[in-house]
DNA sequence: CGTTTTTGACCTGCGC
DNA sequence: GCGCAGGTCAAAAACG
């Protein structure tokens, strides 16, 4: 399943038809509301630095099984809700992220209410020097103490939740490691990883779900400033595509990381997922001429129809691939129109 | 030898 | 004010 969540932080309010739900580990409250599929992908865009947007993709892949695995596509079926990967929110205390991935069961009961705290978070009564403080402080911390004044927006954030025997998801891009922590109520550290490129201050945290093992979740802040590097290995047929992207932390799959390891491709949508002994892509552009293995057209085989439906919504966003709108316009944009843009 | 990971310490915000 | 938890730093170790 795929949820993608926005939040216009930037205007105080929120889009009912656009708020998938709504996430954010700043923002109690946070739920999942009900939507349409057309509603994700005409989302808004996360906004940029200033927006404090908040995306959520929760995406499910079996590790094993290509043939039965759901496609990214499959997933992202419109309600009813699908059989959630996380537990109820009252089981997943503190871990705001897996409050996000609540139970569908509870987002049409929690929506209003979530979306209420979730404005009134953003209407706190904080000024935007507080909060810029507040942001601020979150990355600058103990290294200058001075600039505390200076405003710093919070980062785009967008999570997204992976069923996956590996944790580090191979994106496409460079990471070193900086830090790792336990995280309470959970068995399982939470990792915390910077981009390596020297401009670019794109973190991301990953850990595993304290309910379930196998889901990896993985959470991404602020904005690559650069394309996603070329990487030799499991980049593949996608780098052409990469080649041509420049802008946010869509970027998911690829060559960075390590081998062995999962892969999503957001940018452009291609999805790579490389275990153990299976490898295999999607490309929700191409349901049907998708290439790569074997049992990939099995992966839109039975959902075709209903992937039209996803795709072809209001297809809003006309040209993704010029304006940078930000994370979300990274990973559900263009490609997900009907515009079947190959490789 | 350069890069990445590990890991303990430190800093900050928040709740009590 | 205190303690807890999250996030980051940075030295040391590991790795290729």
């Amino acid at each position: 399943m795929l949820l993608i969540n926005s939040m216009e932080k930037e205007n105080n309010k929120l889009k009912p038809e656009t708020s998938a739900a709504l996430f954010s580990d700043q923002i109690p409250g946070s739920s999942i509301t009900n939507y349409s599929l057309s509603s994700i992908f005409d989302m808004p865009p996360c906004e940029t630095e200033k927006s404090s947007s908040l995306c959520l993709i929760e995406t499910m892949f079996a590790s094993h099984d290509p043939i039965n695995t759901p496609s990214i596509f499959d997933l992202l079926q419109p309600p009813p809700p699908p059989p959630l990967l996380i537990p109820p929110q009252s089981q997943v205390p503190k871990i705001p992220l897996s409050e996000i991935v609540n139970t569908p069961n509870n987002s049409s009961s929690i929506s209003s209410s979530s979306i209420e705290a979730a404005n009134d978070d953003q209407h706190t009564t904080k000024t935007v020097d507080q909060q810029a403080d507040d942001n601020q402080d979150k990355n600058k911390k103990q290294l200058k103490p001075k600039n505390k004044k200076q405003k710093r927006e919070r980062e785009p954030r967008f999570a997204f939740m992976t069923k996956s025997e590996v944790d580090h998801l191979d994106d496409g891009f460079r990471w070193r490691k900086y830090g790792q922590k336990a995280v309470k109520n959970s068995p399982f550290p939470r990792s915390y990883y910077r981009c390596t490129t020297a401009t670019c201050g794109v973190k991301k945290r990953v850990e595993r779900s304290s309910e379930d093992p196998s889901i990896v979740v993985t959470t991404y802040e602020g904005t690559h400033t650069h394309p996603c590097p070329i990487t030799p290995r499991g980049s593949i047929g996608i780098l052409p595509e990469t080649a041509g992207y420049s802008g946010s932390i869509g970027g998911l799959g690829g060559g960075g990381g390590g081998g062995g390891t999962s892969s999503l491709y957001f940018p452009q949508f291609h999805y790579q997922v490389q275990q153990q002994q299976s490898t295999y892509f999607h490309t929700p552009t191409l349901p049907r001429s998708f290439t790569s293995n074997t049992s990939d057209s099995s992966l839109f085989s039975t959902t075709n129809s209903s992937q039209e439906r996803m795709f072809s919504p209001s297809t809003s966003s006309s040209s993704p691939l010029a304006r940078d709108h930000g994370l979300l316009q990274d990973m559900v944009p263009s490609q997900m129109r009907n515009d079947p843009k190959e490789e």
